[in-house]
DNA sequence: CGACTACA
DNA sequence: TGTAGTCGG
């Protein structure tokens, strides 16, 4: 699940409201928001939605509906999809493949004892994010006139150099790895709808934007980029889950900025032997990582509302109401973000 | 998760 | 007009 900077990046991070993002390109982490509809858009007993073929449609609801709330909201969305993870990942891959199998065990027996709760939840951690799945969304948002941008590698290494490169302003993802990746803004909880259930609490939170800008991230904590992933490492990341034992967050920061560097820190801080993984060649994977320059701006287009009612109504059995209801929507919000943008392009020569 | 409905 | 509850696929 990333790398768990939580602890040291709250201070900085910033709610922040739609309207601060109004005409704004954000680069969402396709793979982060499609596996959260996934977990999220279920009966109470776990089953998610269906078409009568038994196929899931909970990506292509969520992918759908939130997208032209973004939309709506003069957000414009450029989705980027994962590409090939890196050798490094294999062991982390692996891993998670075994927690959703475990998962999956504990949901029949859940279902055994006709446990409704734990169905639910066991069903939420195996869901999978398929290759059939990746596709199905690119073609719906494709159809949508929304711009996607296929990763050649790291999806929050794309989204993190097209806020570099000023494709997008910020890239979205409820992980902080596009931090280490050196995004210049990350927004989490990029969403409408307020209230959220605590999982497993009858307790409600809010649940609203917030926005970590790099620099002021690195200000605020004293340190640059290179002393970041490092801190990453020590605690663990993708391609070291394990990280440091006995070291989280706090001691990593206090570490590094007492150190300087993983380096200076060994014989200290760090046991040599703790170290099981190859440092140097992690923080190259998270400067120097694979990713490609789309060269064409990334801008909305005309939604094919012929096609996007034949994928949704007729492939997937959507109700008709809603689904031209909600491409109405799309189109008069497509119209109004190219006059805000053409507005504010303007702007500039006067 | 988000749309939609029911109800104060 | 706001929100708790249920349905959607």
């Amino acid at each position: 699940m990333g790398v768990d900077l939580s602890d040291i990046v709250e201070d900085c991070s910033k709610e922040i409201s739609l309207n601060n993002i109004k005409g704004k390109k954000v680069a969402i982490d396709a793979y982060n928001a499609i596996y959260q509809f996934l977990a999220a858009i279920r009966q109470a007993d776990g089953t998610p939605l269906m078409d009568k073929q038994g196929r899931s449609t909970s990506h292509l609801s969520g992918i759908f509906y939130r997208t032209i709330n973004l939309v709506e909201n003069g957000i414009i969305p450029i989705y980027v999809f994962d590409g090939k993870p890196p050798e490094e990942k294999t062991q982390e891959i692996q891993r998670r493949i075994k927690i959703k199998e475990e998962a999956e065990e504990k949901y029949n027996q859940a279902k055994e004892q006709g446990e409704i709760k734990s169905m639910k939840k066991y069903a939420q951690m195996s869901s999978r994010l398929t290759n059939n799945i990746a596709t199905e969304s690119k073609e719906l948002l494709i159809n949508m006139g929304i711009p996607i941008v296929n990763a050649p590698s790291e999806g929050e290494a794309e989204a993190a150099y097209l806020s570099q490169k000023d494709y997008a302003w910020a890239s979205a993802s409820q992980d902080y790895d596009s931090l280490l990746f050196g995004a210049r803004r990350l927004i989490r909880n990029l969403t409408m709808t307020g209230k959220r259930k605590l999982p497993n609490k009858d307790q409600y939170v809010d649940i609203v934007p917030e926005i970590i800008e790099f620099d002021s991230l690195l200000h605020k904590l004293g340190i640059t980029r290179e002393q970041l992933i490092d801190i990453g490492i020590l605690i663990g990341t993708d391609y070291n889950p394990e990280g440091i034992k006995g070291i989280g967050p706090k001691t990593a920061l206090k570490i590094i900025k007492k150190y300087g560097d993983i380096e200076k820190a060994i014989g200290k801080e760090i046991d040599e032997k703790e170290i099981l993984f190859d440092y140097k060649q992690i923080r190259q994977l998270f400067l120097n990582p694979k990713v490609i320059d789309p060269k064409t701006s990334l801008e909305l287009k005309e939604p094919d509302e012929e096609k996007i009612k034949r994928i949704l109504i007729d492939c997937h059995d959507f109700s008709e109401e809603r689904v031209v209801n909600a491409v109405g929507r799309l189109q008069k919000a497509i119209k109004s973000s190219k006059n805000l943008e053409r507005q504010t392009g303007l702007d500039r020569w006067f």
